[in-house]
DNA sequence: GCAATAGTTAAGTCACGACTTGACACTTAG
DNA sequence: CTAAGTGTCAAGTCGTGACTTAACTATTGC
């Protein structure tokens, strides 16, 4: 089981459109903070202020050379975001297959019939 | 490309930790609305307000029998999210293997080589 | 019919999260 | 050295989202 507190920030971090569409900007490649900024009509700032709730959460890794500091997305951090959505498919269809089975079992043995008698 | 408004919805849905647990809840299969409220240390009131914005989302179906709504998971609206998720990657991750032909086209070519010259 | 169970709706409170502004710090170019 | 470019920090505003309480509507069981 991964982390309850890491899933808790990634999925924090993924429930803002405006950090969502950050992360749209840095999917073809590693960008600036400003270049991020650019068309997102809001303040340098806040940019600034969701790109540590982006990293803190570990879905973006950041660096700074010079002046400028460069993003880019960490895919291991989404994974978990992914995992966990996919953990809960998994048991709610492994829930169905066990359904299944169950129906498969009492139409097999004709339903209105009396078990075998004891010995 | 999936609906915008779609994918806002249901990232708000699993933003919210209550939600989550509430998924959880669900995951081992359908239950009913007061079952889903026990484990959770809010009101029943808070609990069908979160109800409301999951299903509105799409994450889970609903439907009331008598007096008992009984509520299950719509893996299908998960998984909006678990693609949305996943594109991000594949997006950044086709850019590396870019990166990488790039890398190998020019080390196959040794580099301090004039290009062919004009006919 | 009466009481208990299960959920719904409305109204109001409160904290937190997203944003702004303004002052500041560091780096690079001229 | 100075100016422009790039980002950071602190403080404060404001709206919204999560919650509560309370009154109300079914449905079910005795």
């Amino acid at each position: 089981m991964i982390n309850q507190r890491h899933v808790d920030r990634v999925f924090h971090a993924l429930g803002d459109p405006t950090r969502r569409a950050m992360l749209e900007g840095l999917s073809r490649g590693p960008v600036s903070v400003s270049q991020l900024a650019k068309p997102l009509a809001i303040s340098l700032a806040a940019v600034v202020q969701h790109l540590q709730i982006l990293e803190e959460s570990g879905v973006i890794r950041t660096e700074k050379l010079g002046r400028v500091r460069t993003c880019r997305i960490a895919p291991e951090g989404l994974r978990i975001a992914e995992q966990w959505i996919n953990e809960r498919m998994a048991l709610w269809e492994r829930r169905l297959d066990r359904l299944g089975e169950l129906l498969a079992k009492s139409e097999a043995e004709e339903p209105p019939r009396k078990r075998k008698k004891k010995p």
